[in-house]
DNA sequence: ACAGGTTACTTGCAAAGTGCAAGTATTTTT
DNA sequence: AAAAATACTTGCACTTTGCAAGTAACCTGT
């Protein structure tokens, strides 16, 4: 296996559409148990959604445990690891809110409200970037190019 | 097609690990060419990294040309709307600064830097999850639950 | 101007992953 | 005790992936 670089890490593991909504509907929907998050308007496969869990359990993201009141149930929750993907999926979150036609009025609104914060040094980023140079240019030292 | 909420639109189309390497590999790394994306660290396989820019170019994420100086040679670059995807890059950057063990000092120094500016609000929304809360509650509608 | 290398792809095919439908095990409700 | 609910698993057709090998256009050196 073979990792060097900075995003790559996170997406082996994460870095998959029903792995990211799972995680998406505990944090911004409060969801915790297989039936709620079945019944996510994505409408994932059971046998997928099984299975991402399990992954996501295994490479520590969620908890589960069962329902003291309710044994048939297992409460899922983030775990610290798990947690410090929200401000990542804020930021999709951000993106879609200004590319999405169907995002509403509302969520836009949240999400300008949480950019105010944060604008200044991405924007210095963006702009390095859209002029042709990188975000790691003279910052961090060259990737190398061999295996 | 079935695209309600917050961050599924982007998941669907950008939401895949090739896609967002190459994206990286533009905004970080400065690479532009096919060539220079076959040769990262990861090594996709040709005809994914081809499918890829195609389908990355279609939804408009990136743009090519075919540069003048050396006709075979197609130089690809991000749009505004992929610019945009800078800021949710570095969150996963962020993510993986401190939970890759493989992260170099370096990296982590860059990303503490960027991190001194928006801590704030996403620290709130962390304890909020935490403490069985949820982002969404009582500051966006509630997620209708039927298809 | 031709030969050989470079660049950006495409194609074929086996292996892996996805998604629907149906089933099972445990616990709760009636 | 029977029925419903919950969290899964299993079987199977279909799709996607990834390796290996090709192809087409262009450049480079002689």
């Amino acid at each position: 296996m073979e990792n060097t670089c900075p995003l790559n890490y996170g997406l082996e593991i994460f870095g998959d559409r029903w792995s990211l909504l799972v995680i998406r509907d505990i944090a911004f929907w409060g969801k915790k148990t297989y039936g709620e998050f079945l019944s996510s308007n994505e409408r994932p496969a059971t046998n997928i959604l099984a299975g991402r869990l399990a992954r996501l359990e295994k490479n520590g993201f969620i908890v589960k445990r069962t329902d003291e009141k309710d044994k048939r149930k297992e409460i899922y929750s983030l775990t610290e690891k798990g947690l410090d993907l929200i401000p990542m999926l804020m930021e999709i979150g951000a993106w879609s809110a200004k590319y999405d036609p169907r995002q509403p009025e509302e969520f836009k609104q949240f999400v300008t409200m949480v950019r105010a914060d944060q604008q200044r040094l991405t924007a210095h980023f963006i702009d390095k970037v859209r002029n042709g140079g990188a975000i790691f240019a003279d910052a961090v030292g060259r990737q190398s190019t061999d295996s």
